[in-house]
DNA sequence: CTTTGTGCAAATTCTTTGCACCAAA
DNA sequence: TTTGGTGCAAAGAATTTGCACAAAG
């Protein structure tokens, strides 16, 4: 469970000044690794932040991609997902239930990158499709 | 080029029932592996077929993704893209021009899926993020 | 005839923009 | 007191849906 500090602390590391919003956005995905969607991240925090609005997580969530702060995810073509998890690691995402899974034993190989002379590489995302075991019960 | 028989043929092949729509469809990706949207092969098709809607090509699109004929990238977030060809590659996404190339010289191996008992995998697609040559070149 | 495909218009969903107000340095 | 942040309402863009008509088996 990351503490108010460790996610202000974050925020600056970035250079992100840290609203009261911004804080709460940053501190949600630090302690979620659900690679929740705008929505998920509004309805959450909506309690205890009644006057957020969406657009402020869209706001926020754009800025802290931009300062490379976290992650975003294209592996959902209906919405746009969120890691605070920067560091090399797959996707699994079930077809069945809509959820994502964090996936840490592919080879560190598989990061590096291929003779491209002709590309600049920055970003490599590897995602795997299918049906999550939960889901293979029914 | 592909012939008008070999789209036909490959459609069959699917069960996928040839209409002019469908094989003009099928006939643009396999003839253009530019990774198109939805919007560029409806321009694409308009002046040959002036009644083609929009809504055909979405239609058709989903269709070919059903039935395994053709592969949808969520590699760009703005649009589903579409690949005719559904072998092992991978692709690079240039966020500066927008433009999405394949990949095919990556080890057979970066398919191999992880053990992973959990899941039953059905895809897999590795992304590359960066600039292309010839946006660097600016 | 009966099923399947097409295409228009409208609806839905996700995301961005313009702008006024509020908060912080 | 000036700059930056928030949030409402509206706009924009991508995709889906409902339905009537057309085409194919």
């Amino acid at each position: 469970m990351k503490t108010f500090g460790d996610v202000h602390r974050h925020l600056i590391k970035f250079e992100i000044r840290p609203s009261v919003q911004r804080t709460a956005v940053m501190g949600y995905l630090m302690n979620h690794a659900t690679h929740p969607t705008v929505d998920e991240i509004y309805v959450a925090l909506n309690p205890e932040i009644p006057t957020l609005s969406k657009t402020t997580v869209y706001n926020t969530l754009n800025l802290l991609v931009e300062k490379g702060a976290v992650q975003m995810l294209t592996i959902d073509d209906k919405n746009a997902r969120y890691d605070a998890d920067t560091s090399k690691h797959a996707h699994f995402y079930c077809r069945c239930c809509g959820k994502v899974y964090d996936i840490f034993n592919v080879k560190a190989e598989m990061y590096r990158l291929p003779a491209m002379p002709e590309f600049k590489v920055d970003t490599v995302e590897i995602s795997y499709y299918g049906t999550c075991k939960s889901c293979l019960g029914h």
